[in-house]
DNA sequence: TATTACTTGCAAGTCTTTTGCATTTGTGAT
DNA sequence: ATCACAAATGCAAAAGACTTGCAAGTAATA
């Protein structure tokens, strides 16, 4: 997925949010990564090209999330991660020891997960956000 | 699920571990709970009944989950929560604001999480868990 | 361009989790 | 039983993740 500027600036205009250089910067790097990215990288990322504040960033992560634009995930790391809303059922296989977060392909599962999240509705007013994750340990880090 | 002293002990025995009090008493608080409980929920509770120590009882998780005895998982809440080691696939509702968490039955949609798991061990040596959360708001935080 | 509410930077604070070190305690061998 | 040693613990300090108060700056709308 890509998404252009002005769609980004589109989602945060639309959202009632206001359009600021640095919530269009968070919210454009969130946007060009694949794989959910955790706060300390972010942050570390958007310093070497803006004047931000940590605090901007996490009140810029609140916000965004908070009006449905970006989507907040733990992994068990202690640290969040955050990408793109969607609304489609994430399926993620994630390293326990190096983080690693891959999205795969699982669409023969969608039909069940379908009904679960139906079934979970019953729960709640409604359901914001569905994950199927997966943990063990990468080649690399066994 | 109900656990024994004795089993709980051999659990740890087992593993290699030494069987402590402090190491039984964080064991047995867990296999008490149905729902995954949050560690300052934990620490909490362990201080009414002993004298310990807060850095003792996260070495103890650590070591409990190290060995297979227990899970660790994130709700986006920033905190862990803890609960039994189980191979079954877990199936939970989160509500987003209160934390509750609600383990849902959902034995018709094992058999496609199943063929997932199988396929996530191409990437991986092995699975170690695997989980299918739904969040929303639950009808009192709506 | 003026108003107003939203954003930001800065610094301090809170909350969660980890670590170093001296002491204590299980456990297996004597 | 008791000895010896590695593992576990308490304490205090620190590290890491995230939040907050407040004064100053800025986007959006009239």
């Amino acid at each position: 997925m890509k998404y252009t500027e002005t769609e980004l600036i589109n989602y945060i205009k639309d959202s009632g949010l206001k359009n600021t250089e640095h919530r269009l910067a968070v919210l454009t790097r969130i946007s060009k990564v694949k794989q959910p990215i955790a706060v300390h990288k972010l942050i570390e990322d958007l310093k070497k090209k803006y004047d931000i504040d940590q605090a901007t960033v996490y009140r810029n992560l609140t916000s965004l999330e908070e009006v449905g634009i970006i989507t907040r995930s733990d992994y068990n790391h202690g640290h969040a991660h955050y990408e793109m809303a969607s609304d489609e059922v994430v399926h993620k296989i994630i390293c326990s020891n190096c983080e690693t977060i891959e999205k795969i392909n699982a669409s023969y599962f969608d039909e069940s997960l379908k009904k679960l999240v139906k079934k979970s509705k019953k729960f709640f007013g409604s359901a914001t956000k569905s994950s199927v994750d997966i943990y063990g340990l990468c080649k690399s880090c066994i």
